[in-house]
DNA sequence: AATTAAATATGATAAATGTCATTTATTTAT
DNA sequence: ATAAATAAATGACATTTATCATATTTAATT
């Protein structure tokens, strides 16, 4: 939570134009602003866990959240990034079903809640909500059908290069326009990128030896962002 | 195209109720019934190609048809099988984006074009058919992280055993309740596990030999599905 | 500050999977 | 029906990636 930011009610909330919610009309705006539920969440501690019933959505005012799947043998992935301004839980929600994710932050944040039947009130009513709705779900359908298709043809090392620009285009940069600003572990890179610990820590140093990257603890600096992207080799 | 259909109106169309416009309102059905335009594609023929605009939603009213994307190294990933009933094009539609995927017929497959404004108009005015898509558009989203995680973490031997039962899942059998009911060539089985073609063939073989299934050319039985479940290791 | 625990790093090795070459079978075209 | 082309099958081998072991660094706890 590096921005301070008033949400003491929606209208007045840092996202409110940087949201689903920027077409939505002002009234349903007013109508969740007075059932929200506001809440923080410290680093590390769970919004919701894969299995559990869905009673609303989420909606991110500030920080930053991880959404993962557990593997069959208990290994994390992790399916999506989430930052201020996005909304979270609307999946499960949609397709009737529990939880398919978990949600953790991964720093404090801040997050309102907004009750299911609300939700589904105003989205019937506002049907520029329901399109930004479907605009969503489709483009998060597409990152997933991408990034599926590159878990099956690409090898670790373009992943991982396109790994470190996504979290880029997440997070963005501090203030120095090269760290990425977020902290994540060894693990977590490796749990997005869909590879062994191992081969993610060997890989970020050698991206470091080939003067692409900076290390320094959990901070990574891209430092020849072209070299990443050619090394990702990003068609599309 | 093995079930005759009477597809010359919208409202007496066999998959009328198998589709997601079940609960749309009859009136809205009867306008797209007006505006649509039939077409037939013969097996192996493009109903749309990755790169190009969508200029609306195709509806199938029989047949089967793959979309795939082409991977960075021309490798064809297959991201979905559709069947009569399925409608298709919408994901690019939503997102206002050119086609992410080509659309090719796995046999004769008969399909009604919905334009582009119509469906608009009509998914604006129906909040049940919005509900649909929505619901519809989660539950993609749901497959392809299923997907995703399991490219990243299951080995090629499981992920085929499960390939196999969603072709069943999705194709059902033949009239004999053993043979899956399509015809795919092994690489498209392998562009759909997400391997080589050989390794899809060798595995394919093994299966065979340890009595999960049969092959006689390009038919494929699950004579065993109980081992295939096991093989497959599904834990969601 | 000292101790413990956890995360990161690195080497050695094994396992999984892909690639290439070749044979055999099947399909398509003449 | 025969030839040509395509697809399937299989072996040999190379490459990629994971796993295990261990060292080193960093962070957390007392």
């Amino acid at each position: 939570m590096t921005t301070p930011n008033d949400n003491a009610t929606c209208q007045s909330c840092n996202q409110r134009f940087n949201s689903i919610f920027c077409k939505a009309h002002e009234e349903h705006v007013s109508q969740i602003n007075e059932q929200k539920v506001c809440n923080v969440y410290k680093k590390g501690q769970t919004l919701f866990k894969e299995g559990s019933q869905p009673f609303g959505v989420f909606c991110v005012s500030d920080g930053k959240i991880k959404m993962s799947h557990l593997g069959d043998d208990g290994k994390e992935q992790i399916i999506r990034l989430v930052k201020a301004g996005d909304i979270l839980g609307y999946r499960a929600l949609l397709s009737g079903e529990r939880y398919s994710a978990s949600a953790e932050a991964l720093e404090d944040t801040q997050v309102c809640f907004i009750p299911r039947d609300l939700f589904i009130k105003v989205l019937k009513l506002d049907s520029n909500l329901a399109f930004e709705m479907m605009k969503l779900l489709s483009d998060e359908l597409h990152r997933a059908e991408i990034k599926l298709t590159h878990l099956a043809q690409k090898p670790i090392r373009e992943r991982l290069a396109e790994t470190l620009l996504f979290i880029k285009e997440t997070y963005g940069f501090e203030q120095d326009g090269q760290t990425l600003n977020v902290r994540l572990s060894r693990e977590e890179i490796a749990n997005l990128v869909g590879t062994a610990t191992e081969s993610a820590i060997r890989l970020l140093s050698e991206f470091k030896k080939d003067g692409m990257i900076d290390l320094e603890g959990k901070k990574i600096k891209l430092i020849h962002q072209k070299e990443l992207v050619r090394t990702a080799n990003i068609q599309d």
